[in-house]
DNA sequence: GACTCGTGGCG
DNA sequence: TCGCCAAGAGT
């Protein structure tokens, strides 16, 4: 299975240009002065001070608006406005056609930490290669990790795999709909279950992504990180009681649907259903809304790799079950050390991963990528076999970091499931013009 | 709670 | 170039 690129179905899913065009002049306008008169310095002392509701102070001669309506009393209409919006705003998604547990199921994971646009790709070609739960338990894990390769967080198809076993083996083949069922699946948390239990069975539970976090966060003017512990109390509190009897499935969707088209990093409240509810916006500070928690920093390495090719095959091997990338093909490599060139770091792991003597023939360029904590610079190089004179059977490599290796024709390199910086490298040994391919 | 786990798009 | 982040889960 190739990787999903853009394809022109994907255009269907996307945000039409005239939205955008609204939100970004509504934004311009909102960071000058704010909807309701008060100034950006005010907007900045309240963010910095741990009671921003009581210290608000309107700009002098200027008065709040009439026509807010505060949430918590009006739960109904809002709740109304929310679904009417819904019903004509809503985005065709393919996993919205029939609600089916297993299409629910695995868009849901899909989209984890993943854009739309980039999920629905997947979700399509995953679709026709594993049509339904009974043919997604019946795939090895290599077809489930080439079907996600570029996803990332490749945990999530291992688990997706292991939670079809389980559901077989222990659920007769029916995906189950008891909340406690569903939780008790292998990569689904908290949010997964409540999402499948409300949007595949319509079960009466709040689901609660970032989307709902920030919806929630601007409506109610919860101002504390959102991701700490009495703001999430809150936030769940508040997620339960907007939550209308009888329409999980379709509030769910509105509530997150709402965080990704209208109230997102730049808030489009010109066209937002609940600004007449939204405490945030009535002062002022939907910007700041919701309080961020503690960044991650961010460490630079550098990497090596080496593509070693003896009689016209490319050594790959397998990495370990868990942990990065755990099952994906790769060619070996590792950190620079301290004091060590590219060069001497590639051949010392090679040393060390497999046994094999390598020695560097070309370089073959850097990729630049980066994840959650660290930006990496990978120094790729050619490699060949060190021999001796005396001829003698290859001796077999000694893998220390993999649980399997092998020698491939350059062609195979494209059925295997590979990380994103290593498909990039194999992608360019096999380009029609690329300037690599001398080195071989 | 704090960490880890990927990737590509965007300003 | 770089920081931020997009429908979180597991340890």
């Amino acid at each position: 299975m190739r990787r999903p690129c853009n394809t022109a179905a994907i255009r269907l899913y996307t945000t039409s240009g005239r939205q955008r065009q609204c939100a970004s002049s509504l934004l311009r306008r909102g960071d000058r002065k704010g909807p309701h008169g008060y100034t950006a310095a005010m907007r900045s002392r309240q963010t910095t001070g741990q009671h921003a509701l009581p210290s608000l102070v309107p700009v002098t001669g200027a008065v709040p608006p009439p026509g807010h309506r505060p949430p918590e009393s009006h739960l109904p209409e809002l709740q109304q406005a929310l679904l009417a919006w819904f019903a004509a705003n809503a985005r065709p998604l393919p996993w919205r056609r029939q609600y089916t547990p297993y299409e629910v199921w695995i868009s849901e994971i899909m989209l984890q930490q993943t854009q739309m646009e980039r999920g629905v790709s997947y979700f399509l070609r995953w679709m026709e290669r594993f049509p339904d739960l009974p043919a997604l338990a019946a795939a090895s894990e290599e077809e489930v990790l080439h079907a996600w390769e570029g996803l990332g967080y490749y945990s999530r198809a291992r688990n997706l795999l292991a939670a079809a076993r389980l559901v077989m083996r222990e659920h007769g083949g029916i995906f189950p709909s008891g909340p406690d069922a569903i939780r008790a699946l292998p990569g689904i948390g908290p949010y997964t279950a409540a999402a499948i239990a409300s949007i595949a069975f319509n079960l009466p539970v709040a689901c609660i992504d970032a989307n709902v976090e920030r919806v929630i966060a601007r409506v109610f003017d919860v101002d504390s990180p959102v991701k700490s512990g009495p703001a999430a109390a809150r936030i769940a509190e508040l997620a339960r009681r907007l939550l209308p009897a009888g329409e999980a499935r379709r509030h769910n969707q509105a509530m997150m649907e709402l965080g990704a088209l209208v109230c997102g990093k730049k808030p489009r409240c010109g066209q937002c259903p609940l600004a007449r509810f939204c405490t945030a916006l009535h002062l002022g500070i939907v910007h700041e809304r919701p309080v961020p928690g503690k960044k991650a920093e961010i460490t630079p390495i550098e990497v090596v790799t080496g593509v070693l090719s003896s009689h016209g095959r490319i050594f790959v091997q397998k990495r370990l079950p868990r942990g990065a990338w755990g099952g994906l093909w790769e060619f070996p490599g590792g950190r620079v050390e301290p004091g060590e060139t590219p060069e001497q770091a590639v051949v010392r792991e090679f040393a060390e991963e497999t046994g094999l003597a390598v020695r560097v023939t070309a370089p073959l360029g850097v990729i630049r990528h980066g994840y959650t904590t660290y930006r990496v610079r990978l120094h790729c190089f050619a490699l060949e076999p060190v021999t001796d004179a005396t001829p003698r059977p290859p001796e077999p490599p000694v893998l220390t970091a993999a649980t399997a290796c092998r020698w491939l024709e350059r062609g195979e390199l494209e059925s295997l499931a590979m990380p994103a910086a290593h498909r990039k490298l194999a992608d360019s040994l096999t380009a029609p013009q690329g300037a690599l391919l001398a080195a071989f």
